[in-house]
DNA sequence: TGTTGACACTTCCCCAACGGCAGGGTTTAT
DNA sequence: ATAAACCCTGCCGTTGGGGAAGTGTCAACA
């Protein structure tokens, strides 16, 4: 039995304008085209492929995602396809929930202040002079959500090597410009030995100031302590780097994190 | 001290081509345009500024947003604007973590019987007879976000007159296609006394089904009720409604919601 | 059988928030 | 002086359709 576009749309709570578009891109074509007049007719078995369609979108595929999902077989690709849109769900879920609490937090403070930034915008920046540093490292492109993935194997390496280390836990910003998908990142642990080290980062002096809460507004602390070396007549020597203080390993709520960023001046 | 647009975009990590952009929508104004060479620089005052619209951007706010909300100066309004984003991040992620579950629950689905669909495909419809029900309700244009409100006002309206209810929550859809945003929906209670009803819901034949679990997939029941109606040579004859067997009232997760659908049919 | 209203068709432009590229001018450091 | 780095404008592309214009078809009622 042929449905008209109409009917199908008010079966599915689909909009004509979608199915067309979906005709478009090959990705529900109508059972038949008229000829002449062009019109489209569904039938009972688009229906099913239309209620996973809608699926795949709530789950966050895109359309061209929808299409190569729908005409693959490999029932292990499928699987994997599914398993990262449900990862990609969770940080989603993960990253707005930081946010809401940075939200929430910033909402009491403009109650009583009437201001949006002050809610922590005194960033003490000062000068210190570092010792070299050995460290164990890993550097290459990456994005910031795999962070986790090369320290771990970093801590492998340690824990096989029976490797003394400092405590301190820090990543190198080796771009000029920082992307959150794409950076040239070296995530490096210090070490005490320094004849283990992969590298050693040279002491000097530096810029440093530290930072409380979640990562989503680092970047205004990098901006303060930016703004605070060309006031103060210094140079930017080396690329800056971040030590994690208090973080997710210590199991405290994000707003108690403590990052230390260092800018190596001169 | 005058800073060029690539100094600055990389003391607030924002690309050259997004600052451009806020030029362009008045967002931004550089401090200065040279007149010659269309040179853009900006200076320190600006850098708050971008900071600002960075955190504004993170709670979700669109540029245009962005700029009613940095011109604004009346208090109130800028509170209930944060206030407003806070309970669209809320809902988002209410929203997101009920997909999760559904996803969840299907992915085992999937690794056992290899179809993403049978999840809850076996919608059992049968035809009963109705009768009269006599419903107090409340019928406009609204958002399907705003069934809380709306029941709240008959819930008061109950209590206040002392209205004897049949316990039957429900919602009868006016509108052919369904709009999540934009739907002539009416909300009702049934009640005891007909003299005190709104109105009347005629009772009669009804293709009826039972769905399972939370409101995201809904519209894969009214698509099984309706192919079913199709199949067997009935006919609309009245808008359809849902009553709400087990909802987030009974304080049980959303998996284990019941609604039952009814199509008026001749 | 004619008419009329509902339904269908295509094509074009629009949204947000930029990214990428081409083609050309400017600054800065050596 | 010259090259490298930087900056400019302008145009097209992205996603998933919505809206409107202008025109052709279908189904039901008189």
């Amino acid at each position: 039995m042929l449905i008209s576009i109409g009917q199908f749309s008010k079966i599915c709570s689909v909009s004509v304008k979608a199915l067309r578009y979906y005709d478009k891109l090959s990705l529900l074509k109508p059972v038949k085209v008229d000829e002449f007049t062009s019109y489209r007719y569904y039938d009972e078995s688009q229906l099913e492929t239309m209620l996973v369609i809608n699926r795949l979108k709530r789950y966050g595929f895109s359309l061209a995602e929808i299409k190569a999902f729908i005409n693959e077989k490999d029932k292990g690709i499928l699987f994997s396809k599914l398993k990262e849109k449900e990862e990609g769900l969770k940080s989603d879920i993960m990253h707005k929930s930081l946010i809401l609490k940075e939200l929430d937090s910033i909402i009491k403070n403009f109650e009583r202040t009437g201001k949006i930034m002050d809610y922590q915008n005194n960033y003490k920046i000062s000068i210190t002079t570092t010792k070299d540093m050995p460290i164990l490292s890993s550097r290459q492109r990456m994005s910031v959500e795999d962070f986790g993935k090369y320290y771990g194997i970093l801590f492998t390496k340690i824990a096989r090597e029976a490797i003394t280390t400092t405590g301190d836990v820090l990543a190198i910003y080796h771009d000029d410009e920082f992307d959150e998908n794409d950076s040239d990142i070296e995530v490096g642990i210090g070490i005490k030995d320094a004849s283990k080290a992969s590298r050693v980062i040279s002491g000097g002096k530096c810029a440093v100031t530290m930072h409380k809460g979640s990562y989503a507004n680092l970047t205004e602390a990098y901006a303060a302590v930016v703004r605070w070396i060309n006031e103060n007549g210094y140079k930017i020597a080396a690329p800056p780097y971040e030590i994690y203080r208090i973080s997710h390993v210590d199991n405290v709520p994000a707003d108690e994190w403590e990052t230390d960023i260092y800018f190596p001046v001169k």
